[in-house]
DNA sequence: CAATTCCTGATAGGCGTCTATCAAGGCTTG
DNA sequence: CAAGCCTTGATAGACGCCTATCAGGAATTG
């Protein structure tokens, strides 16, 4: 039961440790025969490097840097802390990870972000804008051996090595069910409000939401969709119209931020018991309207997955080692009033 | 931003090594005011112990054994196969871990198995069953001084260090209100199927569903449990009566497994869209009944993730390392057609 | 004040791997 | 067949921490 050291392979193989090592990292030239004699031993004795010496020995560190908007979306604050409070956790396993907000939704300050940190960094993870200044800035960064996750929100064009996120579509799609199954056979409008139609994750949940509602619930009228940009008061503004507007109003999908402009106008109408109201991201505001009943479901992404798993990925695509692909699927929770953490 | 290491903290505090080594490790008896030179060193220059150097001088090895039941319950095996699958991973870490199976629905049988490892192992994780000598056998063990995490049923009355599954009385609550939401104003009879009573998240998952039906959909009318034993063949047969003898059935809730033979009786009866059927477990089965439209919603836990955090949960425990509570969380997944992973 | 006991310093050796260097053969080449 | 290259062996030192031991000085005791 004792461990199976390099020492051992290289008597197993009847060669020298040295040798062995050249053919485990590739050092120097080793004949194919040789080469072949040590893996033979390595599967006989079932030899697995000890990672802890192998770190130890090469004091290998990384570093990576995670870009975030800036602003005061509870979802985005959050993914920060956690950053934050995996960056002081990470320490001790020799990865330095560092944050910096940007202004992710202008294309151009992004893009000039992560050019600029290409040297620095082993890793970068960023919730990014799909637009084509990014995607060249991405592309550069992976070119210059850089991993590079994109988190949150995709740019599927680019090279980046992985994306941390959950499936938006698929989250759309999930709404529109949730959405059709509550409202049964009753009759009405749904609204429709996104944060920014040029943002890819919110793009990918009202098309999934669209889609769906149009094939297996269409005795449900859907209203064009309304832009927030986030804002919760805007939000508010567009939801108090809307509902000023159609009085058969019974559903209302909220795809972006913003969620406490939509409980406000539901309430100022006395109508928070009428709508079902399914919203994405699990804060203050929405678990507590979730509590309330004014929201009926939340679609959620788990902050702290999606940073932990971002950091594992950039560790394996920094190391070239295999990953797990099951435990990097970022799930889509889904929150009723009687399954909140 | 070089490591900070056991040497910068001694030169700080004007200490030797081996001092501020008695001290982090409380070897031996130190001065107070000595160690608060040493910890003021420690805050001062932010020093983490190197955890890899540490494990590798230490040559700390962890055994820990998983305790599972026999049979061919398909989560069940899916549980052994995540087990076996962390095991190997987790050689190249220096854990080893051994699967045991067990009938772990008798108890004597399965204290006796739990009586008789605990020489051998620095922890276990046990699916178990809540019966008194299961409990002492599991305080037994913990008066040894190995770790005990019960693993998807817990035993709460126990000294075990953890709990790595989900919440069941919430997991019933949830399908109770999914139940309710999805039915409407629809009035009829909904049927619950378990498969032991004498099984903790069996009992705990009925008591949540009855308790939110009853206050929140007194319209709808449960009928009396039915006892499967987790056997489809017998689910089936007690499906067919149900279905039988409730022509105005409208909902099952199936707390256990055995999906399979509800579908089956459902399917012959000819009656899968009139009843919205809640299952618990996404297996083959019952994810294909789910994509058919039989099950409306499935209820799950996700294995590779328990297994995962039993294992966490072991090592800290061992090691007598703080947990990250938020991290070892062990969420309800719910899916419909669309979220599938 | 001497005899203990208590603290602290210094240092060696080890954990398993990586990196680097030098030496010693075996082999090819002209 | 000598010069050179190719392959392999042997070994030292490092990574950061742990464990253990010995020695010397400080503080305590009688």
């Amino acid at each position: 039961m004792a461990r199976v050291t390099i020492e051992d392979v290289a008597l197993e193989a009847g060669l020298s440790v040295a040798t062995v090592d050249r053919v485990l990292n590739g050092r120097a030239a080793v004949r194919p025969q040789t080469a072949l004699r040590v893996e033979k031993a390595i599967r006989l004795l079932n030899y697995q490097p000890d990672r802890l010496a192998a770190r130890l020995a090469k004091g290998q560190e990384y570093r990576f840097c995670f870009v975030l908007p800036e602003g005061n979306n509870s979802f985005m604050i959050e993914l920060g802390e956690e950053v934050r409070a995996n960056a002081s956790r990470m320490v001790s396993e020799r990865v330095h990870i560092d944050l910096r907000l940007t202004d992710v939704f202008d294309a151009a300050t992004l893009a000039a972000t992560l050019d600029s940190i290409g040297d620095i960094y082993d890793g970068v993870a960023v919730v990014a804008l799909d637009h084509p200044r990014v995607r060249e800035a991405i592309n550069g960064l992976v070119e210059r051996g850089v991993a590079v996750v994109t988190l949150v929100s995709d740019v599927p064009s680019s090279k980046r090595s992985h994306y941390a996120g959950i499936d938006n579509s698929s989250a759309g799609r999930t709404a529109a069910t949730l959405m059709g199954r509550y409202l049964g056979n009753k009759n009405g409008k749904v609204g429709l409000i996104a944060g920014s139609l040029s943002l890819r994750d919110h793009i990918e949940r009202r098309f999934g939401f669209e889609q769906v509602m149009l094939h297996e619930f269409p005795h449900l009228i859907i209203l064009p969709v309304l832009e927030s940009r986030d804002d919760w008061q805007r939000v508010e503004k567009v939801t108090a119209q809307m509902l000023a507007d159609h009085p058969d109003l019974v559903g209302i999908y909220n795809v972006g931020a913003g969620a406490r402009g939509i409980v406000t106008a539901l309430e100022n109408a006395g109508r928070q018991n009428q709508v079902t109201y399914i919203a994405h991201e699990l804060t203050d505001h929405t678990r507590r309207a979730l509590v309330d009943g004014t929201i009926d479901v939340i679609i959620n992404q788990n902050a702290g997955h999606e940073v932990r798993s971002a950091v594992r990925v950039l560790m394996a695509k920094a190391d070239r080692t295999p990953l797990i692909e099951a435990m990097e699927h970022i799930r889509i929770d889904i929150f009723v009033r009687d399954n909140l953490p």
